[in-house]
RNA sequence: GGGGAGGUUCCCGAGUGGCUAAAGGGAACAGACUGUAAAUCUGUCGCUGUAACGGCUUCGGAGGUUCGAAUCCUCCCCUCCCCA
């Protein structure tokens, strides 16, 4: 096991906040001595499967855990999730039920792993003591925060001002997040920054359950794609771990310069000084933007799916939009022109492929120049594809192969 | 419990009887320019092969008045504000 202080230089690169800095050491001290592994949590929502980079700025840092040796627990609120978190307007809570649950807790796994280290990940649910908590139980939580305590969290505050609803419910919430601290007897809980309140609320309540206060360290939030808001599945600026290669290529390489040299901050694993020799190298303009983009984008395309699918997946890149091409590998169907009236008009192909939502939008983007077939401008809204194999391109990315036959 | 405001197309937000598929902004998409970046400019942005000054669907929900309703009436649902 690595020295205290070489650990602390691990665990704090990356993290905006460490709550407190002084209580790791003491912890990491202690863990040394007596060779017990910290327990590290971390929570995550059941709802959405998906995880895309923004997790993985976490799950990183979970690793970095793994590696030196302590205990990592990946904590899926299930019992959160099956009443349906109220904060927010009033979107529809869909309750999951029980195989939903199981069934997003194994996706998770799955794609989980690709970072963390399956043998040492301990995967909790906290419907487990959640479950089972008694009334009593229940109101002595409530009894261990005041409400003005409460109301010091922003959301809540500003709410509060504003004479907006706030449910009993939704201040249980953070009660019940960090009586799983206390139930697991954390040592350390990991989060992004907007989780700040709900983890110092861990340490209250494990101090007043009299245990010790569990360290904070808080990540940074990624931004999305659009580079501003922070990444998330229903914004639809996220790049997802799952997805296949030159699609996770191409979404990095189509973020802006600056929000580049966000991404490599939060998710590139290159060493401090060779970050800085090329941020240096950019304000200089020795190196070009757009190389550094590529070498990110296949450092994280290369992580998830190794070298070969990350090479292939820049060469197609480069052959796509550089020489103008057309991917290697796309998506082809055959139509049987005697199947259905219009089944081989071209809007009617694109809509009934995905390229577009509706005919009309389809027609739209022909109007606008935007779709070629075999290579050629399509201006003819009637055009109608005759026997024989085309390849579609609709808008920038949207390729389709369309084998025509008779009958 | 009493009084008041409001629910409009992906989002914000105009619109108080026909000229409204519905202003404006944002997002998104396409084209130009590029490094498929950003910025900028232009265009599109409900569906529908008689693509059209056509038809259909849309303005919280259900009915009604009218030649005609997002706009008026009735009932219902929801949100917010003030007072108690």
């Amino acid at each position: 096991m690595l020295s205290v202080k070489e650990q602390v230089e691990i665990i704090k690169r990356g993290a905006v906040e460490i709550i407190q800095e002084d209580e790791i050491i003491k912890k990491l001290e202690k863990s040394l001595r007596e060779k017990k592994p910290l327990r590290v949590k971390a929570g995550f929502d059941p709802t959405a499967p998906g995880i895309h980079l923004g997790h993985t700025v976490l799950l990183n840092k979970m690793r970095q855990f793994q590696d030196l040796g302590h205990e990592v627990i990946f904590l899926i609120g299930d019992f959160t999730g099956i009443i349906g978190d109220p904060s927010g307007r009033s979107e529809t809570r869909k309750s999951l039920t029980r195989e939903d649950i199981e069934k997003n807790a194994e996706t998770y796994r799955r794609q989980v792993f690709k970072i963390l280290d399956a043998e040492k990940t301990k995967v909790l649910f906290n419907s487990e003591w959640l479950g089972k908590m008694s009334v009593n139980g229940f109101l002595e939580l409530g009894s261990k925060q005041t409400v003005a305590r409460m109301l010091e969290r922003d959301d809540f505050n500003k709410r509060f001002k504003e004479g907006k609803d706030i449910t009993i419910l939704e201040f249980y919430y953070p009660l019940l997040q960090a009586y799983d601290s206390v139930a697991l007897k954390a040592d350390i809980e990991l989060g992004g920054t907007d989780q700040k309140f709900n983890l110092l609320m861990g340490r209250t309540i494990q101090r007043r359950y009299g245990q010790d206060e569990q360290v904070l360290i808080l990540m940074p939030l990624l931004e999305g794609t659009d580079g501003v808001n922070k990444m998330s599945k229903s914004l639809g600026n996220y790049i997802g771990i799952n997805e296949p290669p030159n699609e996770i290529f191409g979404k990095v390489m189509s973020i802006s310069d600056e929000l580049m040299l966000r991404y490599y901050d939060l998710l590139s694993h290159i060493p401090l000084s060779e970050l800085n020799r090329l941020k240096e190298g950019l304000r200089n303009d020795v190196i070009h933007p757009k190389k550094a983009k590529e070498d990110l984008a296949l450092e994280i395309v290369e992580r998830y799916w190794g070298k070969d699918e990350a090479v292939k997946a820049r060469e197609g890149f480069e052959h796509i939009f550089k020489k103008k091409g057309i991917p290697g590998e796309i998506q082809e169907v055959s139509i049987r022109v005697s199947d259905r009236a219009n089944i081989n008009w071209l809007p009617q192909i694109m809509k009934d492929n995905g390229l577009t939502k509706s005919t009309s939008e389809a027609r739209r983007l022909i109007i606008q120049g935007g779709v070629k077939v075999n290579d050629s401008t399509v201006t003819d809204l009637n055009t109608k594809l005759e026997k024989g194999e085309y390849i579609i391109k609709a808008g920038k990315r949207k390729f389709l192969k369309v084998v025509v036959v008779t009958n």
